[in-house]
DNA sequence: GATGAATGAGGCTTCATTCAT
DNA sequence: GATGAATGAAGCCTCATTCAT
């Protein structure tokens, strides 16, 4: 979706543009981030950014898909299709404590990337990237069926509430580790794993069995 | 928060312009309304925006401010302290009926409160403001913490994730509510109930008693 | 054409703007002028001309219809419709006298309204506008007919084409008669009327009876 | 005047250059034609213009000349200096003629070239290409100092006056012919000639012998 | 206190021209 | 010499806020 000419450019400029954008859009939201600072801070003149993307909206739309492609080039298990083998509940167990470890080597882009998903930038997100969000859903969907055929998942509830269900508790979730990064900064990097471990056991302890007493 | 002059109008006019505000805010976003507009559908001189609020991001956490007066005066259940008796099963099922029969009568104002507790302002609230926000989770904190203690809750799991995990699932069920209510526009009025009970009631079924299939 | 605001305005400060906006045009042509440019020459806002003119392309059509309207206030008979007593000769005779008068109180306005006729920004001009160019054409045709009917104009010659030529050779008369202007500058104000007579009799004649030696 | 680089090229590069240059120019005009444009249209990159030119006005001002040199190359008699045994009125008959001729085959290089001489870039045409402007004038002068020595053209009217007689008449008709050419894109080319000839006729007649009705 | 005009900073975008390969 | 990316000045326009009536 970018020009040709950015494609052409070197990695490491590629990168530094993205990152710049990524960044502003994070911090700022898309409105308040400014294309001038973005290629500012990717040490590019602005003009040059007129020759990469057609204008803020491409680039915004673009700092997504490429946000996506990082992730799934880095830590293939993000989109590893699901397996017949795994359930829903260790899936959700995996990839959560995937995100964490991932978050603390691409912060900016995890947090960026996750925020997208929870619907922050659903305004400026056209049709032709809304089918990411609903990729989401079709991806928990395929989960619950599965685990309805395979009996680990109750039947008498309609999948599309399920799904809900299922998105719901771990979006919150994901937001309150997101919220969590960001106000720690960057000091992220030292906090251990087990703090986060026991608590998305008891998440998914939750969605399985329920928080009611019997 | 607003300055005198605005308090000294008369309610109509109060209510014209906190209605525009939220009208646009809620449509729009909040970088891309502007106070010309929002006066112009007030019927209000864009100058006199300025001897009622400081300045834009005044308005709007008034707005967030009059919405919740406004929703709390009208439908005293929805804040009416949790009732020792009540549990918080019972609760949601209430307020959820509760805020779609709202939605017929004050469509803007809920579809902004509830976007509002569903984070999307959350850049522009800050903590003068936040504290909403935390009221919430301070409000199902309390169910929760009764609901140990009369035994309809499993204590295996603490508060916090707790809270997580109720207001997960009922936020992403409201947010469903909400975008089905918005694609329809006025048309809701039209709608029954009945479409929604079963609904809302598989939803508390699954905080209750969870997806898992023993 | 331009917005209320505009029309609110002192007289005065109206005849700034325009008269700032017609010089600009005038001697830097549309794509060059600037509204940042035209703004300051008006002691304006750059952001006033916006209250005044959706945008540049407004302010340019009105600077047209201005600079018209200008002239008709002053200059009565630069429209009076044509006498059914008057023939076209007897008509391009006052005329043209009368457009040599008007250049030395309102020479800008002269010079653009008539470049305006000229075709100079037939581009910009779209079909909101271009039935002043028409009009021209249809006000010559009407002297044409009438002249045929009383026997003053030869009518062996298809109209349009006789009012090809009265237009041809008056045009670029009056193209001649701006250039000289312009090149003089503002000392066009001690110029006699006399040197301009000859020249426009001899014009008229040539119409009249050619060019050619029987 | 444009650089020796331009002039080693080939002569195919050549003319692509200079035919994608006049295309734009005739149809944008000069301000909203842009180099970029131009150079991918001809099938060169945007730095070599930059080798064969100095700047946009000179690549500009060359492709009047060019387009000159094109259409008298092609068309000798375009410019064939006065036959002393021709008068004007044959000349005009046999110059409009050829025109149209020539638009069949060189649509583009003639409406340019006329609009040139229309005076549409006046405005960029500085001293260095006025006398282009000029020669034109000249030329008809020595018509008419021809045609009054050899008795055909009226002498009791000044040589200045007569000229821009002929070429107000002259020029707006081509005008005329030149407008029908554009409205009609590229049909032209089936168009006959016939319907021309009466009317070229006609205008030259009014040119000798004048609209009036003795 | 109400009004709406006035202001100017700031954002997006274009494009002539230069630079590096 | 050719290429096409890089640059930044400049223009249009928006809009929060202030001012004058």
């Amino acid at each position: 979706m970018p020009k040709e000419t950015f494609l052409n450019l070197g990695e490491e400029k590629q990168e530094n543009i993205m990152r710049a954008a990524i960044s502003k859009f994070s911090s700022l939201g898309y409105e308040k981030s400014n294309i001038g600072d973005i290629s500012k801070t990717a040490g590019v003149a602005k003009g040059s950014m007129y020759q990469y993307f057609e204008n803020k909206k491409e680039l915004f739309l673009y700092s997504i898909q490429w946000c996506i492609d990082l992730l799934m080039k880095k830590y293939n298990k993000f989109i590893i299709s699901p397996d017949k083998n795994i359930n829903i509940f260790d899936y959700l167990y995996d990839s959560s404590k995937e995100i964490i470890v991932q978050m603390r080597e691409e912060r900016e882009a995890v947090i960026f990337i996750q925020e997208v998903f929870l619907g922050r930038y659903k305004n400026i997100m056209d049709e032709s990237m809304d089918y990411i969000l609903k990729a989401t859903d079709q991806y928990v969907l395929n989960f619950i069926n599965q685990g309805k055929k395979n009996g680990y998942i109750r039947e008498d509830i309609d999948d599309k509430l399920l799904c809900l269900y299922v998105t719901g508790v771990s979006f919150k979730f994901k937001e309150y580790i997101i919220n969590r990064a960001k106000s720690m900064g960057q000091e992220i990097i030292d906090e251990p794993f087990d703090e986060y471990e026991e608590e998305i056991k008891s998440m998914i302890e939750l969605m399985k069995n329920g928080m009611g007493r019997s």
